[in-house]
DNA sequence: TGAATATCTCACTGGCGGCTGAGATGTTAC
DNA sequence: GTAACATCTCAGCCGCCAGTGAGATATTCA
């Protein structure tokens, strides 16, 4: 699958630009601790607001925007709580997740 | 491996912060078009600073300026070619390159 | 040797993004 | 009702980083 050393020393000027605008999306995602933070406490269950800016020792707006820029990019999703509607509880889209793993692996694979 | 949603409508303040400070380097690393571009190059095999720098479109003291980041974090390094010696040609250290991805799994695995 | 090429280093700067503060919306309890 | 809580939205400020430009180092060729 991988070419063999170049030989002659004449680099080639013409090579095609590789497409990297996925990954490099997903990349500025989890290029945060607060996101990253969130996106690695929703791997284990859904967590409300409060909980996460609790762990995360952020303010609850703060990881309130950073909800909102992962929900944008499809890859969380909230639900009020059943029992006390107060508490909005978010929890990963596993599908678009894995999409973003692959796009990474596209890069770094 | 998951637990069950939760059912009482009691947040739980004391979580503990997970730890994403490698995933988060890693990603910053990604987080940019140039040092994405460069590191899905070199997967095909090793390049020349100039290869890379007319296929992504930058100039080479940028393209250079990247690649230090890389070479401090491990990822990549470079070796002058045999024949000739003019040109640096740098390849994937693929162990720390799946060290990386590891590090990215532990948040969105 | 000197000229041309390939790459590196570093100080500087402009723009982008994270944190904050203030206010709005929705929900529960009294 | 209203008070307290949970979350959202948005404008503004500020620090950081990517790109630039100038100069240095290394290698080849004439």
């Amino acid at each position: 699958m991988r070419p063999p050393l170049p030989v002659v020393g004449e680099p080639r000027l013409d090579l095609p630009a590789p497409d990297v605008a996925d990954a490099v999306g997903v990349a500025g995602l989890l290029a945060d601790r607060t996101r990253a933070g969130i996106l690695r406490m929703l791997a284990d269950g859904p967590h409300c607001v409060c909980e996460m800016a609790a762990a995360l020792g952020e303010r609850d707006n703060n990881v309130s925007n950073h909800l909102a820029r992962l929900r944008e990019a499809g890859l969380v999703r909230a639900a009020r709580h059943e029992a006390n509607a107060r508490f909005l509880y978010y929890e990963r889209d596993e599908a678009a997740v894995g999409r973003a793993l692959a796009a990474l692996r596209e890069v770094i694979g």
